[in-house]
DNA sequence: GTATTTATTTCGTGC
DNA sequence: GCACGAAGTAAATAC
């Protein structure tokens, strides 16, 4: 990893045409070849950068071009180096994440049984037209239910289930289905909608799904 | 803005929980407090960071608290330092963007007769009850259609469109009114959604639309 | 201030 | 490899 404080200015060519003014700024080179220009705010966001895989070439007139298979360019005009600096890192080990959606979706799928007895998993991310139901299931008496599962639910997690239930309801052979929102938190709005379009509001508690008798999947 | 290169493990404890385990990073610390850690590769994302506002603490015994209004915390612990500088950087007069979804849409207004011989301009973000559409025009037959824009086109657009249609509709002065989603790419779901639901489906070409009689317009 | 929309989104995952 | 949806989305813009 190469650090480089510059005055620079900076000119993007690519998806879109963008330009920085002359300005004092990070220049980030990483050892995947991949640049990045940061100011000295926005922890998140450079404010233009080159995505790996890409190349860069480093003229002497210090003009150095960064260049990717697409043929976009990053054109940076150095005007003076304040600092320059190289640093060995090595592969960093990654970070371990725990409570995504997708975590909450494995753990409702192995106990369907929170939702009502007797009710059975069809499969995980069912596919349709318009793309993968979240889970699509049986009740008790037999009924097939559509679960949209989201970590907090919004009126945009109801819209798209009514879209897969427009659909599912299509086929004979799953008609009539009904819907479910499954999430941690819930918006009062979404479930004013969800309820007049007669589906169903659970509130997931992520301790308990992974909890109650899945005590060997804990990490702790 | 300090650069400090440090063999460190970091916890984050918030909207979920994430560790990474012990090996050398790039630790930045904004003028804005904001704090990021950085792998040697990916050019876009730190592993981990706190946006501002935040506040870092550093304790003697080389434990960094980094926590925000909101109570998240990202805890680093650092074991041996290998780099650590400061710079001054002032403030960045910032990016400018050429390119975007805004610009499309002038384009496309002053170019009606891309969508068919004959059609006029009615107004760009022409106001309903639920927000502006993005165009509305008159196609060859005089009809009434309403146009969303976007560079790329996913199911939440043809259900904006969808939303703005109800509406229009509504107005017996215009009803009844067409869709049209026009985009520089539209995903195969939502073309399919789309003209399920009878919208028509263009496909815009950023270099043709400010190019063919628009050269007074261009940059170059 | 809050809410909505955009993004050179990036990133993982299923097909 | 493509397409789709999630993200600690973040960041900008409208209201």
């Amino acid at each position: 990893m190469r650090l480089v404080i510059a005055r620079c200015s900076v000119d993007y060519a690519g998806r879109l045409s963008a330009h920085l003014p002359s300005a004092t700024r990070l220049l980030l080179i990483k050892a995947d070849g991949s640049v990045s220009v940061h100011a000295d705010d926005r922890a998140y966001k450079p404010l233009n950068w080159m995505s790996p895989p890409c190349s860069l070439k480093e003229a002497e007139d210090n003009l150095w071009t960064v260049t990717n298979k697409a043929g976009e360019q990053l054109i940076i005009t150095i005007e003076e180096i304040l600092h320059d600096s190289s640093h060995e890192l090595g592969v960093d080990p990654g970070l371990i994440k725990d409570g995504v959606e997708a975590h909450l979706q494995e753990l409702l799928a192995e106990r369907m049984e929170v939702l009502g007895e007797g009710w059975t998993l069809i499969r995980r991310e069912y596919p349709t037209a318009i793309g993968p139901v979240d889970i699509l299931c049986r009740n008790a008496a037999g009924g097939t239910v559509a679960i949209e599962m989201k970590r907090r639910a919004g009126i945009d997690a109801v819209e798209q289930l009514t879209r897969y239930l427009e659909f599912l309801n299509r086929d004979s052979t799953l008609a009539p289905v009904e819907g479910v929102i499954a999430a941690q938190t819930i918006a009062p709005q979404a479930r004013t909608l969800a309820e007049d379009r007669g589906m169903r509001c659970v509130i997931l508690d992520y301790d308990e799904l992974r909890g109650i008798d899945n005590k060997e999947d804990r990490l702790f």
